[in-house]
DNA sequence: CCTATAGCCTGACGGC
DNA sequence: TGCCGTCAGGCTATAG
């Protein structure tokens, strides 16, 4: 589930829920899940502090501790947060699981257990560390850089929007997105599009995830113009209601419009 | 250097 | 019902 959208969606979650709450304890169930602390150390640094402000790049979350440090979460592609009170079960696949003051619990959830948790000292080092493009929703983001990008690589836009050293964020299903509202086809090569596809494409991606955060990331709440709730077998185009094609690009699954999306490759 | 591909991990779903 | 293959909104290490 977790690009962009999905990420500032949790982000938000977990703000309202568990910001400037005592944390009494915190249990580990699956350790598979913590990359640079062992449980204990991840236990004894949490235990009686709070969280106090949070922050997000592309598909990483960064929450603070009031006693100095930030707990860096990815969720890879299953992972989210649930906060629930204190007597019912936590969900099938909780790896993490916070036991605040107030009797309610945070959870955290990753049935594949591709996603990380791990401690920073600063997350601006984290994110040089992973070689992480700008966010791409910052300012930073901009049309030169992004412009930059594409004519940097050979590859087809579709992964290159994907490519998180380029533009920190996009993944499967809202590169497909951008693709479609911008009427590019996804196999087209990055550094052969014209000055002002790029400048659609540019500002097409920026709208199109501040769209989905505004609809929550949840499919149901997307524009119906938008490609995502159709995005599935036999799926319809929602502009053209031609077929929708499904087809391997460079190792992912992408849905596109062959009749709205040219094909010029 | 670059880009493309297999592998990680667990479960859901469809076909036989 | 059971078994098998395929697929899944990410990233990394490795191969070409």
């Amino acid at each position: 589930m977790p690009e962009l959208p999905d990420v500032e969606v949790f982000r938000q979650y977990f703000e309202a829920t568990s910001l400037h709450q005592g944390i009494e304890s915190a249990q580990v169930l699956n350790d598979d899940v913590l990359s640079n602390v062992s449980a204990r150390q991840f236990q004894n640094r949490v235990r009686n502090h709070q969280f106090d402000a949070s922050r997000r790049h592309g598909k990483y979350l960064f929450v603070h501790l009031n006693n100095d440090g930030w707990l860096v979460f990815h969720f890879g592609m299953t992972g989210y947060f649930d906060y629930f009170k204190g007597k019912h079960k936590a969900p099938k696949h909780t790896r993490l699981l916070f036991q605040f003051a107030n009797d309610y619990q945070l959870a955290y959830v990753s049935q594949r257990k591709l996603g990380k948790v791990s401690f920073v000292e600063d997350p601006d080092d984290f994110l040089k560390d992973q070689g992480l493009g700008p966010d791409a929703l910052s300012e930073s983001a901009d049309l030169t850089t992004f412009s930059k990008a594409l004519e940097s690589t050979r590859s087809a836009i579709k992964p290159a929007l994907m490519n998180q050293g380029h533009l920190a964020g996009v993944g499967n299903i809202y590169s497909d997105e951008v693709l479609f509202q911008a009427k590019i086809h996804p196999e087209t090569k990055a550094n052969r599009l014209g000055d002002a596809e790029v400048r659609r494409l540019f500002h097409t991606l920026k709208e199109v995830l501040k769209t989905a955060i505004d609809g929550k990331a949840d499919p149901e709440q997307m524009p119906d113009s938008y490609l995502l709730p159709h995005r599935q077998k036999g799926g319809k185009c929602p502009a053209c209601g031609g077929n929708l094609k499904r087809e391997k690009i460079s190792g992912r699954t992408a849905y596109y419009c062959p009749r709205c999306q040219g094909r010029d490759k």
